[in-house]
DNA sequence: GCGGACTGCTTACCT
DNA sequence: ACAGGTAAGCAGTCCGCG
């Protein structure tokens, strides 16, 4: 019984020879050779010699091993093309001039890693028990494989770290079978294995990490690997983590690193944390909180090289807690990249670094190869340039009836994009063919093949019909109670299969797509505002009156005061009477049902259920630019609100936070504001709180990276509020007014005008509680 | 010269 | 580095005003 783990290749006598790395062995193929695809203008033996003659005159021929003359699907049409097989995948480059000749259209699949292509052309799904010599997966359940996380301390200076010449200070390991701090200092901790120095630290490190399969880090690829890789070289060791042997490989994939060791899975989850959760902010401490609502020890970087000379024990407990709760967070994303890896047939280790667009290519990748279909080239440059400046109409949004609804009960449709590709067949290569020129029915000018499935909503098709057998046989298993490890697994199946089907329309209007089609995305948003607006039409007719709607749902009440049960029974005629007139597998349902409402604006609104749960759409509290302290008051103004419906309480809470703020007893956390840095300090054409600080953070020697989030805290002063933003802890006060005015009022008072409260009441209400400044801001409008 | 209105840039949200 | 639609803050500029 075996699984492929990790695949990679590597020249032998200068061949391109694949490694399979299975759990218990590793196998080699030598027959799989790397190839791209030449169009030509006229398919004749002509223009092969000619092909020919080019390449021995820029003695480029030996590169190649054979030119074989295929049929292929390419442009919607049946041709054959030429396809040049090579001896080695770095030959593909050096190819690529082909292009240029006069008896060349284009060429195609140029770009395309060869140990990718591998998984592309072969039916071989990893992470998966697969019987080798049938070909077919023998066993659904995940691979065991030995995991261990991995994390390092490093001293510093007051800056940055440099591997030249501060040191690694100590390893922390965390696995099944192995949880230990290595350090070459005497530390008193139950975990602790002390070694003689900075050199032996290393080399424990590279033999305690070859007998596992994954590894996971935090911030791995760009932190924990260069480090020790660099601080290796200082001691001349080689960091020959492979399971064969082989050295680390630290590549640079785009903006940051990525560091591969050949038949190992190192998975850094950071990126994934990044991809797959919505947090304020992503140290490793924030999404073990998320995740397990533990709070982990926390040290500071800034202090690290102090506790080491201290000989402090909570360093070793914090470089502990650092890798078991790696190790926590890599168990509870482990599955569902597994399941991607699957279905997009991609080893672990790149799945874990693709974003969405990417699974969403290599997915169609592997259908196309099947369809006998050419991939569209990536865009050069220049298309790129075009494509970006296209722009079409996207969803519908309703603007609400502003204020509080009673007996809301909210409308969405399923998958609404993607039904609406699979029951239209839009696709690049259906729409406008010449075989349906003469269809009747045009949408927006254009139409769509109604001979052939494309292949986007055969590639959807295939995903939501997967889905839907598992979600069957996730309901047998519940009524029979099994909710166990296979139901579990089939939760994470369907997860993923509905986040690919999500991500499809988004890579169609991709303008770094290689199947980029503006014109079928601009269909798809044409179709979803026309079925949404005919519901909410419909609904209205029925009786419904339509409060707000955003794209693919809406939120109604029924005309007159009745019941919840008969609501719930209108409800349910009017699903049945609008499925029954929609097309393919479309379908709307019912969301469900609010006691309470209050809609502000469009995307900002505050539902609370029948179990007073309460749900916060776009409004501040959901948002991470804003101090917590005004966010909280904003949550406990709408549960007030929407659980007892009394203004003068909310008005209360209001004048009690802004009592505390200027008797200066808010807890300094509360009012950090966090803003992502989006770009280099220096591109920013405005001025900006967290700009502003974030220069002042690189002037001062510290590093920063496009996408970190940047906290701070307005002090009091005269100057712009961009020049008082501090560092919290370089903020010796806070500007009482700012966080009143700036903070805790606009978004209670929002809240408090779309119910229609007038200035003049809240003036009232301020009154009796002898509220001062309260009214100072309301005179300001 | 002043204050409010308006604009551009920016961020983070919703679907 | 999947899309467009949207609200809103801050900084800077415009505009009216005897």
């Amino acid at each position: 019984m075996d699984a492929l783990v990790d695949l990679t290749y590597k020249t032998e006598n200068n061949r391109a020879i694949i490694y399979l790395y299975l759990i218990q062995k590793i196998l080699k193929d030598e027959n799989f050779k790397p190839y791209f695809y030449v169009e030509l203008k006229e398919m004749s033996n002509n223009s092969i010699e000619k092909i020919k003659g080019f390449l021995k005159k820029n003695g480029l021929f030996h590169y190649v091993e054979d030119i074989e003359v295929v049929k292929k699907q390419i442009h919607n049409k049946e041709k054959e093309i030429l396809k040049i097989i090579t001896k080695h995948p770095k030959y593909v480059p050096k190819l690529r001039i082909l292009k240029d000749l006069d008896e060349v259209l284009d060429i195609y699949e140029h770009d395309i890693p060869f140990a990718k292509r591998y998984l592309i052309d072969n039916e071989l799904i990893p992470m998966t028990y697969w019987d080798f010599e049938k070909n077919k997966i023998k066993r659904k359940d995940i691979p065991k494989l030995k995991a261990i996380a991995f994390d390092m301390e490093v001293y510093n200076r007051n800056a940055e770290p440099d591997p030249q010449k501060d040191p690694i200070l100590m390893a922390s390991f965390y696995a099944e079978d192995f949880k230990k701090v290595i350090t070459y200092k005497p530390f008193s901790h139950e975990y602790v294995e002390v070694v003689k120095d900075e050199k032996e630290l290393i080399e424990r490190i590279i033999e305690i990490l070859k007998n596992y399969d994954i590894i996971y880090t935090y911030n791995g690829d760009n932190f924990d690997f260069p480090y020790l890789k660099k601080r290796a070289e200082v001691y001349g060791i080689k960091l020959n983590l492979g399971r064969d042997g082989e050295e680390i490989k630290i590549s640079k994939g785009g903006m940051h690193l990525r560091s591969y060791i050949p038949g190992r899975v190192h998975i850094d989850l950071y990126s994934i944390a990044r991809r797959l959760l919505h947090l304020t902010k992503y140290k490793l401490e924030d999404v073990a909180l998320e995740l397990f609502g533990v709070k982990k020890l926390e040290v500071g970087h800034q202090n690290i090289g102090k506790l080491w000379e201290e000989n402090d024990e909570k360093l070793i407990e914090y470089s502990f807690q650092d890798a078991l709760y790696t190790f926590k967070i890599g168990e509870y994303f482990l599955p569902l990249e597994v399941m991607f890896s699957r279905i997009v047939n991609q080893t672990l280790f790149e799945i874990t670094r693709m974003s969405s667009s990417q699974m969403v290519e290599y997915l169609l990748l592997k259908n196309a190869f099947k369809n006998n279909t050419i991939a569209p080239n990536k865009p050069s440059n220049e298309e790129y340039q075009r494509r970006l400046k296209e722009s079409y109409e996207g969803g519908y949004v309703k603007e609400p009836i502003r204020g509080m609804h009673e007996s809301i009960v909210s409308f969405d449709f399923k998958a609404l994009y993607p039904s609406i590709i699979i029951s239209h067949n839009i696709s690049p290569d259906t729409i406008d063919c010449e075989c349906c020129k003469d269809e009747s029915e045009k949408i927006l000018e254009h139409w769509f093949c109604k001979k052939k499935e494309g292949l986007i909503p055969k590639t959807l098709r295939n995903l939501v019909e997967r889905r839907m057998e598992i979600k069957k046989k996730m309901k047998e298993k519940a009524k029979k109670g099994e909710i166990d490890e296979e139901y579990k697994l089939f939760d994470y199946e369907q997860k993923s299969l509905k986040i690919l089907a999500n991500s499809h329309y988004g890579y169609l209007a991709f303008p770094r797509a290689r199947w980029y089609s503006k014109e079928c995305a601009e269909v798809v948003t044409y179709l979803g505002r026309k079925y949404i607006q005919q519901t909410i039409k419909e609904a209205e007719k029925f009786g419904f009156r339509v409060i707000y709607s955003d794209t693919d749902g809406f939120y109604a009440i029924w005309k007159e005061k009745i019941s919840k049960d008969e609501l719930i029974k209108k409800v349910h005629e009017f699903l049945d009477m609008i499925n029954s007139r929609l097309p393919g597998n479309m379908e709307l349902e019912f969301e469900g049902f609010y006691k309470r409402g209050i809609f502000v604006t469009k995307k900002r609104y505050a539902l609370i259920d029948e179990n007073n749960k309460i749900t916060i759409k776009g409004l501040e509290f959901v948002r991470r630019d804003w101090a917590n302290i005004a966010k909280k008051t904003q949550k406990a103004v709408l549960e007030t609100l929407l659980i007892e419906g009394d203004v003068e309480k909310a008005t209360k809470i209001i004048q009690d936070v802004v009592d505390d703020l200027k008797k200066g007893k808010v807890n300094k956390e509360d009012l950090i504001i966090y803003t992502q840095l989006t770009k280099d300090p220096k591109e920013y054409k405005t001025t900006a709180p967290h700009v502003e600080v974030a220069k002042r953070i690189l002037k001062k020697g510290g590093r920063l990276r496009i996408g970190d989030v940047i906290g701070y805290i307005i002090t009091s002063g005269e100057k712009s509020i961009s020049e008082r933003a501090k560092l919290p802890e370089e903020a010796e006060d806070y500007d009482v007014e700012y966080y009143i005015e700036n903070q805790i009022l606009p978004p209670v008072l929002r809240i408090m005008e779309a119910l229609g409260v007038s200035k003049e009441e809240l003036k009232n209400f301020g009154k009796q509680v002898t509220l001062d400044d309260f009214f100072k801001i309301n005179k300001k409008e």
